[in-house]
Order: structure tokens, then C-alpha cells, then sequence
DNA sequence: TATTGTTATACTCTATAACTATA
DNA sequence: TATAGTTATAGAGTATAACAATA
């Protein structure tokens, strides 16, 4: 490993560990944030299945709890909420009989819209106080870390892709 | 506001989206990793309020329940929890008998530097797959984020500052 | 009387195990 | 028989309200 190697190694630790900080910072702030943000009628449990559903329309119960890293039961308590709440659909698949095809309705979609909506003013907020530089930067960098985590998670990914369970 | 401005107000916008994109990506990921990660004895409402003892060493429980923004009922609950597996120490305070003193243990504290090491080898693996120039950018985009979110929280910041409830 | 922390009660989240229906 | 989803039961997180001890 040459000089120059490791002196990237080192930028990316430097990444990894500003990420990390900035992670468990967000971890206080957001989740403190729900109800106050929010009107939160929808726990962040719920919340994330919502944007599962927004990204993967159709997806089956056991799938999403694979995406989730919860456990069949868990996921079906949750459906039955935001079904309560009248922001997730349950239909039965055209595939297999026995499996569920979960979607946002429009009210679950319009709920969402509006969370982020106002999550991003509340972002803008703190960015405001950002210099143009930084915030070129941080423009840059997240898109790139988006990438990069998608590809590679963070955590180990379930199965999902060799599976086909879902509407195969 | 002129055409500078409006530019800038964009560049803003779209640092906003972008950071509450990644957080949503986040909020999936990071919370499915914690069983597979760490070996999860500490749940990650327990976790919230380890980070904040690591930062603030004997913060009473009031004012650890606002900085969670959570009620004083569930930080006790959750501070029993953390005692019993020794991770938390609670101390009557010596200012006020009513009040009390919390603080991470030596092997609370221990649990937490080796659960963020491995959190950020984690994330080191993504980083891993960003260009240089990205990661940079990264690294210079978060530091200004984070002063920034410091300075202005994205959420409401309850009393805290003007209460000196805590030891005062 | 006001404040700090705990306990009582109730609801949500989570998991494992048992169950039903389908493949 | 194996798989998709639900239900039973139990433990943890959460909040409100009632309570004890202290200021």
C-alpha cells in the first residue's frame, strides 16, 4: 500500500467518522422532532414501512419485513395502524392467493408528501446558516455517499435479490 | 432578494432534499443494522440517552428527558433498564437530594466506543466506494452541517438554556 | 406550593410460537 | 410439506396521571 493509498484510507476514515457523528447527532434531533414536526398521528416504526411502500409498491408482507429487518408479526401489526389510519392498502395478489399486495393510499401518500414537505423546511433552517461553499460541498457529498450506500449498505442486506419471494 | 440570492436560496433547497433523502435512507438502514451490527443488548432509545450522557456526564433526569424530548416517566424506565445492565450510574446529587446524578460506567462507556467502532467500519465499507473528491466534499459538507444544525436545530430546542434546571 | 423522581395504567412496538389458508 | 399471513403471549418504549420526597 502505497503513500498516497494510505492517505486516502485516512480521508475515508475521516469520512466514516464525520458521517457517525453526524448520524447520532440526527438520531437525537429527528426522533425528538417526531411530534414536534409532525402532527404524528405515525410512529417512526410506521414511518419507515411508509417509505418502503412509497418506494416499492405492491410489495408483500414478508418482504417488507425483510426490507425492515422485523419480524412477520411485527409488520403485520404495523399494516394494521396505518390501515386503521387509512394510509396503507391490504389487497390480496393476483399472483398467489396467499400473499398481500401493500400500497400507500392517497391519503397514506399525501401524508408523506406533506412530512417531507415540512421535514425539508425545517432542514432548510439550519442550511441557511451553511456558507455557499459548504453547502456545495455537502450537496455534492451526500449524493455521492447516497450512491455509495445503496450499493454497499451500511448493514448487511437480507436476502431480497436471490429470494424472489415477493410477486415472483 | 436578487437573482444571487434566489440562486442561493435554490443551492439551499436542494442541500435540504438531498439531506432528507439521505436521512430517510438512514432511518431504514441504520435502525435494521442494529441487531446485526452490535450485539444489541441496548435498544436504541437507550442508546439516544447514552449519547447524551457521554456528552453531558451528570445531567439530572428531567433534563435528560427534555433533551430526548421524552417524558420523565420513560427516561426513569429507561435508566433502570441501563442500570441493570450496568451501563448507567445513578447518583443522588449533591446540590439538591431530590435530584439526580446520571453518568455512563466505565463499561458503558466502553460499550459505546466499540459499538461506534464498529458502526463507522461499517460505514467505512460505503465510503469505501465514493470517489475521493466526493468524500472530501463529504467531510467538508457535514462538518459546516453539523455546526449548523448545532447552532439552529432542526427541531425545536425545548428550555434547556433558560431553565438551569439541571445542578444549578 | 412547586419541583424531582418513581409508580400505576394503558397503548404501541417487537419477537417467538402456534395457528390458518394456500402452494 | 413448505410458505404467507395472522393471532397469542410477553417484554420493552411511551405517555398521562397519581404519588413520595425535597425545596
Amino acid at each position: 500500500m502505497g503513500v498516497n493509498s494510505a492517505a486516502s484510507h485516512r480521508r475515508a476514515q475521516d469520512a466514516a467518522h464525520a458521517s457517525r457523528e453526524v448520524i447520532e447527532l440526527l438520531e437525537v434531533l429527528w426522533e425528538r422532532g417526531r411530534d414536534a414536526v409532525s402532527s404524528a398521528p405515525v410512529s417512526s416504526s410506521q414511518l419507515r414501512v411508509m417509505y418502503i411502500l412509497d418506494r416499492d409498491e405492491g410489495i408483500n408482507l414478508r418482504t417488507l419485513g425483510e426490507v425492515l429487518g422485523a419480524a412477520p408479526s411485527s409488520v403485520s401489526r404495523l399494516c394494521d395502524r396505518l390501515h386503521a389510519l387509512g394510509f396503507v392498502e391490504r389487497s390480496p395478489s393476483q399472483v398467489s392467493r396467499r400473499e398481500l399486495q401493500l400500497r400507500l393510499t392517497a391519503r397514506g401518500k399525501a401524508y408523506l408528501r406533506d412530512l417531507r414537505s415540512r421535514r425539508e423546511v425545517a432542514l432548510l433552517n439550519a442550511i441557511d446558516g451553511m456558507p455557499a461553499s459548504a453547502r456545495t460541498a455537502l450537496i455534492e457529498g451526500l449524493a455521492s455517499f447516497r450512491s455509495a450506500v445503496e450499493e454497499a449498505p451500511p448493514i448487511r442486506v437480507p436476502g431480497r435479490s436471490e429470494r424472489s419471494s415477493r410477486t415472483a
